[in-house]
DNA sequence: CCCCAGGCGTCCA
DNA sequence: TGGACGCATGGG
C-alpha cells in the first residue's frame, strides 16, 4: 500500500504537473480562503476574496474589526455567507486571544490542530488545510475527492472516515511538506477532471487498475 | 430543469 | 456513532 500511494503520486504528477498550491498571496489570505471554500467552488471563493481586496479589508486587524454583517455582504459570492462570516470571526477572535497569527502558527502541529478544531466552524479539513497551506507544517489534507478517489479505486472502504484516510497517507509517506502540499492538490485535480460525484469511474482516469 | 462544489454543526435515533 | 438536514452562490 505505501508503494501504491507513491505510484499514484508519480502518476498524477506526471499527468498534471506541479500545482504550486495554495492560491493566496499571504498565509492570512490562504487561511481566509480555507474557510470560504468549505463545500464551495473555488471560483466563487475568488470572487469573495476579490471583494475583500477591493475594499482593502484583506488584513488580519481590518477583518477582525469588521462587523459580521458587513463581512457577510462582502463574501456573499462564496455561498453560506452568514455562516462563513461568523466562522471567520470565530477564527480571528481565537487567534487574537492567543496573541496573534505568528504566535498561533508557531505552535507544534498537534497543538495547532487542537486549537483550530476547538473553534466553531473549523473542522478537520479546514484545520488541516490551514496547517499545511498557511502555517506550512506537514499534515495530510483529506477531502471529499480524496475519499471518493481512493474508495472508487478500491484502496479504502467506502465507510473509511477522515482520520483513517489521513493515517493511511501519513503512515505510508515520508513526512514532507512539499509532498503533502502537492499530493493533495493533485488529488483535487484528478477529482475535478475524472472523479465526479454522480458519474461512474472514468475510463480515462490516469489512475488505472482498480 | 437538474446536479454540483477543496464542510461543518445540529438534531435525533 | 451515524445519517439527515440546513446553510447559499454561481457554473455546467
Amino acid at each position: 500500500m505505501p508503494d501504491r500511494l507513491l505510484e499514484i503520486y508519480s502518476t498524477l504528477l506526471e499527468h498534471f504537473g506541479h500545482q504550486n498550491w495554495w492560491p493566496g498571496d499571504t498565509p492570512f489570505e490562504v487561511m481566509v480562503g480555507a474557510v470560504l471554500t468549505q463545500n464551495t467552488n473555488w471560483g466563487n471563493v475568488e470572487r469573495a476574496i476579490a471583494n475583500l481586496r477591493r475594499d482593502n479589508l484583506l488584513s488580519f486587524t481590518t477583518l477582525a474589526a469588521l462587523p459580521s454583517e458587513i463581512l457577510a455582504e462582502k463574501i456573499r459570492p462564496s455561498g453560506y455567507f452568514n455562516l462563513k462570516a461568523a466562522r471567520l470571526k470565530n477564527l480571528l477572535a481565537a487567534i487574537s486571544d492567543f496573541g496573534g497569527l505568528d504566535l498561533f502558527f508557531a505552535q507544534e502541529t498537534a497543538e495547532l490542530r487542537e486549537s483550530l478544531l476547538a473553534i466553531k466552524g473549523i473542522g478537520p479539513e479546514t484545520a488541516d488545510s490551514i496547517i499545511l497551506y498557511a502555517a506550512n507544517k506537514p499534515i495530510f489534507v483529506v477531502d471529499a475527492y480524496t475519499h471518493r478517489i481512493l474508495s472508487r479505486h478500491n484502496l479504502i472502504c467506502e465507510e473509511a472516515d477522515y482520520q483513517e484516510i489521513q493515517e493511511l497517507f501519513m503512515d505510508s509517506l515520508p513526512e514532507d511538506l512539499a509532498l503533502f502540499n502537492e499530493y493533495h492538490a493533485l488529488l483535487v485535480m484528478v477529482g475535478k477532471e475524472y472523479c465526479k460525484k454522480s458519474k461512474p469511474l472514468c475510463a480515462i482516469c490516469p489512475l488505472q487498475e482498480g
